[in-house]
DNA sequence: CTTATATATGAATGTATGCTCATGTGTAAA
DNA sequence: TTTACACATGAGCATACATTCATATATAAG
């Protein structure tokens, strides 16, 4: 059973690629993790969620803390909100953005840890 | 010391500010780990990756696993290799390709906790 | 030496993404 | 009811990225 031919590409180990398919997550739910990864690949969103995950904060201080101007931060909340990864409260003039949700935080700090050791090496 | 501006950008609260900036890693390394969440914001290369962490791999079938062309296979794990994320062995005319990096596949596995956490609510 | 196979890679292309600029909306102060 | 401020948003632009296609390289087989 090998050395198969499938999507024009040849297929050396059916065996062992049927073994890691089945073992793998479903293309779905790959999908749905990309997406989250995708959220935090931007060194803006990531500063803007490590400073949220400290402090809720108005657009205005937020958009000083990560150095973008007042619309690219607000652009960044956009997406932001529409991945329900933060929430906002409106109070008078002001906009105040905190995490919706703690397993982003948690994620950004697993990765920290993890960066953190890898430069250690 | 409040309603002080910087940047064209009006600081409401100049304090809260400092605080979360004090509290915040240095930018250098928010931009190591938004440069792994980038590694794995692609649904291929996340698959690849995963893939890899349950077993060692030729080009050949890591395509077929995937679902991506050869070449397309290729020049993913070309980046990847940049990255210092996988490393390769090439035997004969076979390259195999597996994980470089521990943390790597611990992170990810972190990560994916999150991520399914966070698809219960 | 020739041919087939496994992989790598450069160029080209389409698409996504992030930023700026201009402007819109809503609220508060004058 | 003007004016000022905080924020949101659409358009436009420049850059980055993922894929394909054609081709190069390297090894094995004949």
């Amino acid at each position: 059973m090998k050395n198969d031919t499938i999507c024009e590409v040849n297929l050396v180990d059916r065996e062992n690629v049927e073994l890691v398919q089945s073992r793998m997550t479903d293309q779905k739910q790959a999908m749905q993790v990309a997406e989250f990864f995708k959220t935090l690949s931007d060194p803006a969103r990531m500063r803007i969620i490590e400073a949220l995950s400290i402090r809720r904060l108005c657009v205005c201080d937020l958009a000083h803390i990560v150095g973008l101007s007042q619309s690219a931060t607000s652009h960044h909340l956009r997406s932001l909100r529409d991945r329900r990864v933060v929430k906002f409260e409106k109070i008078g003039k002001m906009v105040y953005y905190s995490l919706d949700d703690e397993h982003v935080a948690g994620a950004f700090k697993a990765v920290l840890d993890h960066v953190v050791h890898r430069e250690e090496d």
